[in-house]
Parts: structure tokens; C-alpha cells; sequence
DNA sequence: AAACCTTTCAACCGCCCTCAG
DNA sequence: ACTGAGGGCGGTTGAAAGGTT
């Protein structure tokens, strides 16, 4: 049977919103909230569907909205989340407050789609088109590889439960204020952080253990690439893509702040050589992240570098093949990560 | 100055999910 | 378990603005 359609179609107005017809959508909104979407058109004496009325408050009116030009650490957020997460735009705009996902989508059709086609990077696997840059396929990338699979799925469904939660809130308190913020989110949706990885701290997951319930589709698996195809397309291709700037726009130019031994954080600091600050477990297998880093990091030793960290397993054994894992791996892997989780809130305690 | 082309982005469309009844 | 309403999401469209010839 066929859906009814969301409101009745004929004699609502279609295209551009009117600066009246704005005025009496916040007016609306602020005296009233929104409530039922449906019901909002006629009350608010708007010859719109209720569709419309939504898309138009959420996409423009809403006064918690930054319009403008993304600034460089945004379409590097945009970039290295779409590396994540794919065309996911509301769990990526999750990432960036402020923007909305159509904003979002808007800005990497537009523009970060074209610049890395230009740049030779596929936009859609961010892997190298020409081919030539070919990761290795031994049982370690493959194994970081899968790591990072269940990492993306894992952070894919807790931005889905995120935004699920800021719905519910939002809905709970559809509150007759402008500048309602959902403030009653729990941290961890009000905060964008990678808080599965406190869930894992509890209960270990065995990445490698065939109970793991946790499957791939093909395109979340095809959507990332393996540790080093993703250094070579991403990271070290930065390097040399961000360098073409004679063939690019003047703004292109900005990117060489990408350099393969650079992490920017959401703060705007280099962060060289900079390691996220977890020591979970089910991390260890991954290229860039290793047991003892926070430690090394807070003491700030130089007699051991990263790499000697890297080898360490999680029980303790060191596997010197694992420093095969080059720099630029755990930079970029880092790059990733320590974006997702340069916003973490403090630390709840690990989840039972 | 005008015609044509390209880019941008607000808005729409249709599918999907959730949830209440 | 089923159904329909409500709302969210991602893909697409098309008008307007800007650029080029």
C-alpha cells in the first residue's frame, strides 16, 4: 500500500522561503515550540507542509547554526570522518557543531569532493585512483584493517544511538525557547567522543574471536582501506597532493598545513607525534595506537620513541614486527582518532 | 553588454526507521 | 504482530549567482 503523503499537497507553497514566511516559522517556534511538525503549518498560519517547515528550521533558522566558509580544521574533521563513517552526513555533522548535515553534504559535493578527485584520491574509498599506491596485504594490515572495520562500526552506531538520544531530547524538551540547547544529553551525546572504547574497557572484545556478533557490509568494509593504503591516500598523499598548489585554487594552498608528521587538532595545535590518550585494549592491534603511549607521552621521555610502544602487545610481549608499522601509519590513524576524540569530555568511569 | 557555462546551496523527494495504538 | 503517523536521512534538483567567452 502506498504512503500517505506527509500533508496534503494541494495549495501548500513549494521554493524559497519568504523573509515573511521565516518571521512567522520563529515566531512560531519561539512562542510555541515546534511540537508536531504536521500540525505547525496551519497553526502557524504558513501554507507549507510540515516537512518544509522542518527542513527550513533545521537547515536555516535554528539560532545554533554557524553559516560561512568551513574553516581548515572543518574540512579536515569532514574529510577524515567521511574516511570513517561514508556518506553518514548527520553522524558526521554529529563531529561539527554547528553545521548542519546538509550543510555538510553540500560543502563535500561541492568542494572537498572535486579537490580530492583533482588530487587523485577517490572520494569515495579515499584510496589512491591511480592504483599505484597499493597497501600491503599482509596479516598485520589485514588485521588493522579489521580493527578498524569494527572500530567504524562501532563508532557508526553509537553516533546513530547519539542522535538518536538528541532526537528524544529534543522531543522531551521541545522547548519553547530559541536557544534551548539539548543540554540534558548525557555526556556522551553532548560531547562527541569515542566512549565505545569505555564500553570495551569493561568487557574486552576479542576482535579477532568468532563469537564477535559484529558483521561488515561491503561497502563498510570496501569504505575503509587498509592502515597503509590509507597512509599513502591520505596522509602521505596529503603531503605531496597538498604541494600541487599551482594546480590549485588559492584556498588549496592552506592545506599544506597537512604535513605526514602533523596531527591539527580540533584546537588548532600541531599536535607532532601526538598519540591519543587511551590505553584500551582492543586498540593495541592498531597501527598508531599501543599500550603505555598516555604514559610516555605524560612523562615526556625522549629515550623511547613511539615505535618502541608500538611493538608492545597487550599482554606485555613485544612483537618487533609490528614497528614495521611506519610513522605515517600511526599519524594518520592518529589523525583519525585523535580528531574523533580531541573532544572528549572527562572521563566517566568505565562502563559495567 | 550579452549569451553561455559553471558553481553553489536551499529545498524537495522518497525511502527508511521508530513508536504508539 | 500489524499498521500508520511522524520524523530523519541521503540523494537529487533547480534557481540564482558568479565566471567566462
Amino acid at each position: 500500500m502506498g504512503r500517505s503523503p506527509c500533508c496534503e499537497k494541494i495549495g501548500l507553497k513549494k521554493g524559497p522561503w519568504t523573509p515573511e514566511e521565516d518571521q512567522k516559522l520563529l515566531a512560531y517556534i519561539e512562542e510555541h515550540g515546534h511540537g508536531s511538525w504536521r500540525a505547525l503549518p496551519a497553526k502557524a498560519g504558513l501554507q507549507r507542509c510540515g516537512k518544509s517547515c522542518r527542513l527550513r528550521w533545521t537547515n536555516y533558522l535554528r539560532p545554533d547554526i554557524k553559516r560561512g566558509k568551513f574553516s581548515l580544521q572543518e574540512e579536515q574533521t569532514i574529510i577524515q570522518l567521511h574516511a570513517l563513517l561514508g556518506n553518514r552526513w548527520s553522524a558526521i555533522a554529529t563531529h561539527l557543531p554547528k553545521r548542519t548535515d546538509n550543510e555538510i553534504k553540500n560543502y563535500w559535493n561541492t568542494h572537498l569532493k572535486k579537490r580530492l578527485a583533482k588530487m587523485g584520491i577517490d572520494p569515495v574509498t579515499h584510496k589512491s585512483i591511480s592504483g599505484t599506491l597499493t597497501g600491503t596485504t599482509d596479516d598485520k594490515s589485514a588485521k588493522a584493517a579489521a580493527s578498524l572495520s569494527h572500530m567504524a562500526q562501532w563508532e557508526s552506531a553509537r553516533l546513530e544511538a547519539e542522535a538518536r538520544l538528541a532526537r528524544e531530547s529534543k522531543m522531551r524538551t521541545a522547548a519553547p525557547t530559541l536557544h534551548a540547547q539539548p543540554t540534558n544529553l548525557p555526556a556522551s551525546a553532548a560531547s562527541p567522543c569515542l566512549d565505545v572504547l569505555h564500553a570495551w574497557q569493561g568487557t574486552k572484545i576479542d576482535l579477532e574471536s568468532p563469537t564477535s556478533t559484529l558483521t561488515f557490509t561491503g561497502s563498510n568494509s570496501a569504505m575503509l582501506p587498509t592502515p597503509n593504503t590509507n597512509r599513502l591516500d591520505v596522509s602521505e598523499s596529503n603531503s605531496a597532493m597538498w604541494h600541487q598548489s599551482d594546480e590549485l585554487e588559492s584556498e588549496e594552498s592552506d592545506w599544506q598545513f597537512f604535513s605526514r608528521h602533523q596531527v591539527l587538532g580540533l584546537d588548532g595545535k600541531e599536535r607532532e607525534g601526538d598519540f591519543i590518550g587511551c590505553e584500551e585494549p582492543w586498540l593495541s592491534g592498531m597501527p598508531g595506537v599501543g599500550p603505555g603511549f598516555t604514559g610516555m607521552l605524560l612523562d615526556g621521555s625522549n629515550e623511547h620513541d613511539a615505535s618502541e610502544c608500538w611493538g608492545e602487545s597487550s599482554n606485555g610481549q613485544t612483537e618487533h614486527s609490528n614497528q614495521a608499522l611506519d610513522e605515517e601509519d600511526k599519524n594518520y590513524w592518529n589523525g583519525v582518532l585523535g580528531m574523533v576524540n580531541s573532544e572528549l569530555p572527562p572521563q566517566p568511569p568505565p562502563l559495567v
